[in-house]
RNA sequence: GUGGCUGUAGCUCAGUUGGCCAGAGCAUCGCGUUGUGGUCGCGAGGGUCGCGGGUUCGAGCCCCGUCAGCCACCCCA
């Protein structure tokens, strides 16, 4: 073969692209009944719109070109900075609360490993405009509600919930020089994941002092709001953000999602312009890359240009989560699999133009039904409507009394049951719903 | 971008110290006597052994390069 997937690439057959279509369907669903708008953008932008919010060096994880106008353009590596841009334009005009979502397809010039590809897809949660503590608590719920959708129990995953204020609160009351409390936040989000010396290495590469290091290191080990009270010895400055956090976790919990959630100081996020509570969803087990990730932003909208506007918000990619789902062994039956409704077989000479009819209205009628492009006996037909994955079989066949009309009847068969009805009038099959299983 | 491991049918793999025509299971398709699937039996298709070069009388097996996959680093929006 000549050609092949370009590298970090899918093909999605359909056996792929059952999976990808429950997944994306749940996330819409979700979205939808959780009160979340759908917005879209255009696949690629100015260059320029990505840059500015992470610098320079991040073109070389873009897919960039020039085009014959001589843009500077790129294939989206998230949405968030189009969203920025199109919520800036009409920030005046939009209705509020503005709450929406996408499922982007997105593309990133990194080395595929796994979890990670070059081309994926990422839903998207924001919520725009609103202050307080209660926008992170409906994306938080968006993600749960989630989880449970698809049948990932607490047990399955969780959310691990940080702050970055207090982060930060910890950093300067060791006396951190603000400058350099960046840079903290960057290393103590890889904390977590080296070990103590290596730590200290790259502390020491990054000239950051390990005693005041160290102080936001007693704060990512708390495990309770008491504990963090109690260390941050009651200082007024973040006496606001802890009632904040307090309240964020009691209203989770109100909501019925206290399970999934855990207050994880640990959790940084490795990008600068997170601003307040910051979360990951990860498997239990943490054998997988984080499945999700998001927090609060609300310095982004001004950065990319816009006017100031607090905002919050997850995004969450398909590959993790596809592996999770699939080690899990929580995908359904009809999308390790096809699902038919109906196979509809034509049982006797004479009757294959009946089993178009019926074919036909049981597709006007909402149901998946399919038949057999072969003229064929029986046996093979079922065979065929055991392969596609037919719940029921429908053989049609003709029944001649005296000198009446040929009337044409149905045998019903459960392919899951074996159990099987005779004789059914195929008039009165169609037009009492009931009667279709 | 860097490093390690791997690369034989759609999938999972066998393939003896390099030696005649490259194999199995699963999957796919067909057949199993005018007829009710899944099980079972028989059969077929499908591979220039990732690709390119080299060593050799001879390479799936050895060497080099390249591409891809996996894993890790960088990064993680």
């Amino acid at each position: 073969m000549k050609f092949k997937a370009v590298k970090g690439t899918r093909d999605f057959y359909p056996d792929v692209m059952r999976l990808r279509n429950y997944i994306v369907d749940a996330w819409r669903r979700v979205s939808l009944r959780n009160g979340f708008e759908e917005y879209d953008a255009p696949i690629f932008e100015y260059l320029d719109l990505f840059t500015i919010k992470s610098g320079d060096e991040i073109a070389e994880q873009l897919f960039h070109f020039t085009d014959r106008g001589g843009r500077r353009l790129a294939i989206r590596p998230e949405i968030t900075p189009s969203l920025a841009r199109m919520v800036a334009a009409k920030i005046n005009t939009l209705p509020r609360p503005i709450k929406w979502f996408s499922v982007p397809r997105l593309c990133r010039a990194e080395n595929p490993q796994k979890g990670r590809l070059r081309e994926f897809f990422q839903w998207n949660v924001d919520i725009i405009g609103v202050d307080g503590i209660q926008a992170d608590v409906e994306c938080i719920f968006t993600a749960v509600d989630f989880l449970r959708e698809v049948k990932l129990t607490a047990d399955d995953a969780c959310v691990r919930i940080g702050c970055r204020p207090l982060t930060v609160a910890s950093l300067e009351m060791a006396g951190m020089p603000e400058d350099k409390i960046e840079a903290a936040l960057a290393l103590l989000d890889k904390r977590p994941k080296v070990t103590a010396e290596v730590f200290i290495k790259l502390a020491t590469a990054a000239g950051l002092d390990e005693k005041q290091l160290a102080a936001a290191c007693a704060l990512q080990d708390c495990k309770s709001i008491k504990e963090i009270q109690e260390l941050m010895d009651g200082r007024e400055n973040i006496a606001g953000i802890l009632d904040d956090l307090r309240e964020l976790m009691k209203r989770l919990e109100q909501m019925g999602i206290g399970d999934y959630c855990q207050l994880d100081m640990s959790i940084v996020r490795g990008l600068a312009y997170y601003t307040g509570v910051v979360y990951e969803v990860f498997d239990r087990k943490q054998s997988l890359r984080a499945v999700a990730g998001g927090g609060r932003y609300d310095k982004l909208l001004e950065i990319v240009g816009g006017p100031a506007a607090s905002a919050t918000g997850f995004g969450m990619g398909d590959v993790v989560l596809g592996i999770l789902l699939d080690e899990k062994g929580k995908l359904p039956e009809d999308v390790l699999a096809g699902m038919l409704d109906f196979f509809v077989i034509d049982g006797e000479d004479g009757t294959f133009e009946k089993v178009l009819e019926v074919v036909a209205a049981l597709r006007t009628r909402g149901y998946a039904a399919d038949y057999s492009f072969k003229r064929q006996n029986i046996g093979k037909q079922m065979r065929e409507a055991n392969r596609r994955g037919a719940r029921l079989a429908m053989i049609i066949k003709k029944e001649q009394q005296g000198d009446q009309p040929e009337e044409f009847t149905a045998s019903l068969k459960n392919l899951l049951t074996g159990e099987q009805r005779d004789g059914i009038s195929i008039t009165d099959f169609l037009n009492q719903p009931t009667l279709i299983p």
